[in-house]
DNA sequence: TATTTTAATGACTATTTGGTCATAAAAAGG
DNA sequence: CCTTTTTATGACCAAATAGTCATTAAAATA
């Protein structure tokens, strides 16, 4: 009898429009036309699967941070401090390709900083991410490697901030891979030196 | 004959109602019919001292840095370990109205990030600082506040990345102002604890 | 094939907003 | 106080675009 239309295959096909949409006019140039004319299907249609242009955004945007959760949740848990120390350097040390989307998903998404809902959404990664580390710091401290006048929930939150200064920073002002090396081995050195239990 | 008003004075008026309108509505939904009744004038005198929302907006970034510029001129050098720290603290130490105008920038001129001329523009503020840190630190190396095995010059830009870090992050994601402070106070530990130079 | 239910369509609407312009007001000097 | 030049005003216009809905198409089943 009803006619019926995989959902998900659906969302997922006019995301990807979504994308080459951005990527070829600049997101705030991309109408929701567009975007349904890239999709290969009328306007109304695409509003059968995203309640809002900024409900599409955000669908968008949960899903290119979803393989970054996925990353996370495969790390397990460091036991020593150089073992945490490499963590943070594995995340650091994203490819060139990743690298060169940073300006494009401010291009892409600077105008959605408007939106509470679109903060939220990268808020709750970055949070996740805190909470990793902060687990993990805890632990640490158990050990013994970290010293214990810290609060591991602050220094974790903080340690995300940090991270993703540096890694910004290296994505929107193009410096040298090779300059870029040096930072990470000097910051995670800092970072070492700075969690270090002394006795 | 003529009637007189001081144009600069005007711009002036009109960019610190641009602020206000910007930090209570946001870039978008800041229309110049209300940033013209913020600053209490007619849209089309607004129009008199700004050709269009771009100049306006132009107009107000480069304001922006030049008191960030400025700021950074009259700063000193420090002469020990703790108050390079307490350097780094004030500058972190921005206030709440500032801090609510991060969203806002990204959101005005997050799409301008697709332009390697802006991203120069911004690259240079933050290269000018990193060279400030770098001769601190220089200079805390040779008075033995801080241990040899650093380069200044790595650091000190490592040393902005980071700090722009935990600063986007308090004003994207608007934590508590008091959970940001004492993420400063562990943030700043952990930098005097990787600087420090140890006998 | 007829029936039923869901999906697709795109012209249309409602609204927003950057920018204009004819008119009015203000100031300065003669 | 009249004239001239500059400045101020806000109703108005045109364009853009998010979102709607009556109508049509498609698919699945009996």
């Amino acid at each position: 009898m009803p006619k019926i239309v995989d959902k998900k295959q659906m969302q997922k096909k006019i995301l990807n429009a979504a994308m080459k949409t951005f990527i070829k006019e600049g997101f705030h140039n991309s109408t929701m036309a567009k975007i349904a004319k890239e999709a290969g299907i009328a306007k109304g249609t695409l509003y059968l699967y995203f309640d809002s242009k900024e409900a599409l955004s955000i669908a968008f945007v949960d899903r290119y941070f979803a393989k970054m959760k996925t990353w996370l949740n495969q790390q397990g848990e460091a036991k020593t401090l150089d073992e945490f120390i490499f963590h943070i350097k594995t995340s650091l040390l994203i490819d060139e390709e990743e690298a060169k989307f940073i300006p494009v998903f401010f291009e892409a998404f600077g105008p959605s900083f408007g939106s509470e809902a679109f903060r939220k959404t990268i808020a709750d990664y970055f949070d996740k991410m805190g909470n990793f580390y902060s687990q993990n710091i805890a632990q640490l401290i158990i050990n013994k490697e970290i010293h214990s006048d810290i609060s591991p929930q602050t220094i974790g939150r903080v340690l995300v901030s940090m991270i993703d200064g540096i890694m910004l920073h290296y994505g929107l002002f193009s410096q040298e891979r090779e300059n870029y090396e040096n930072m990470l081995n000097e910051s995670l050195h800092l970072f070492k030196q700075g969690l270090l239990k002394r006795d």
